[in-house]
DNA sequence: ACAACCATTGAGAATGAGTCTCAATGTCAG
DNA sequence: CTGACATTGAGACTCATTCTCAATGGTTGT
């Protein structure tokens, strides 16, 4: 099942309508880098001559994060960046505060460091965030 | 050495000057919960007669920020939120999404997996965020 | 202690990401 | 096809944070 499947089927469940804003705002969100904020993902419906008004993309970007399809992140001061997730991708990620580049890792003892959470406090864990900052190897020394 | 002596050296240091809006905040901050954001410390300034700007309130938690007495945090899609920082205190943070809960903790295993990534892409790490979101014991099931 | 220099402050304007409004439009079940 | 109602778009709005700049105040050297 691909992207725009899993979208209809979601909006189909949640009686939420079809329209071609929402998939073409899924198209492009696909062809966008990794990590992306939603002022170029504008700029790049723009640039394809596709209209859709900034309240739409939010609102569709949304939809997206609540279906999985995507995920939402902040990094440092920034406001947010979205992600496409893919199947089991499970990663955390290093920003290197010089350059700017993006290192995504995956390091199982975080869901160690989770599960104890868990046993230790009763608690149920929805969702976590975890970056780190710093200087990659280009930037460092 | 306390908490205004470490900030007073920060500012002989740094070439800034000791003025008694920064001294008035640090106490003030110092007076508060563990977890705040600025419009609280805001209105409690407010409320002990020490008139502030709203400018130098945010210019003074920066320095604090910069000089290690305090720290900052953005919890989900909240603004800003400092917590004074003591000796040796290194922790993470729960956040219940039903009742505003905080719960501290620390799990050693986290350095572990920043050493790891050092090690594994030449990085140097300088700060990061990790927070998990989910329902408290109290809030869960 | 004093002057002079320059950092700091405060009030309010500016910014900017994100949200809301509501009339016009589009979707879709029946 | 049509009615019911969800969605869209343009731009107003919000709200946290930052900026501006004239007035104020610390600090240093004498």
């Amino acid at each position: 099942m691909n992207y725009s499947q899993i979208f209809c089927e979601y909006l189909k469940k949640h009686d939420l309508k079809n329209t071609t804003e929402r998939l073409t705002v899924l198209q492009v969100v696909l062809a966008m880098d990794k990590h992306f904020d939603v002022e170029s993902l504008i700029d790049r419906l723009k640039s394809q001559q596709k209209k859709i008004s900034r309240a739409t993309v939010y609102r569709t970007m949304e939809l997206l994060v609540d279906c999985g399809l995507v995920t939402k992140h902040r990094f440092g001061e920034n406001g947010r960046v979205y992600e496409p997730k893919s199947e089991r991708d499970n990663h955390d990620h290093f920003l290197c505060v010089s350059c700017g580049k993006i290192i995504e890792f995956y390091d199982p003892e975080i869901e160690g460091i989770h599960q104890r959470l868990c046993e230790r406090f009763g608690v149920e864990i929805l969702d976590y965030s975890h970056q780190l900052y710093g200087k990659c190897n280009k930037c460092s020394g």
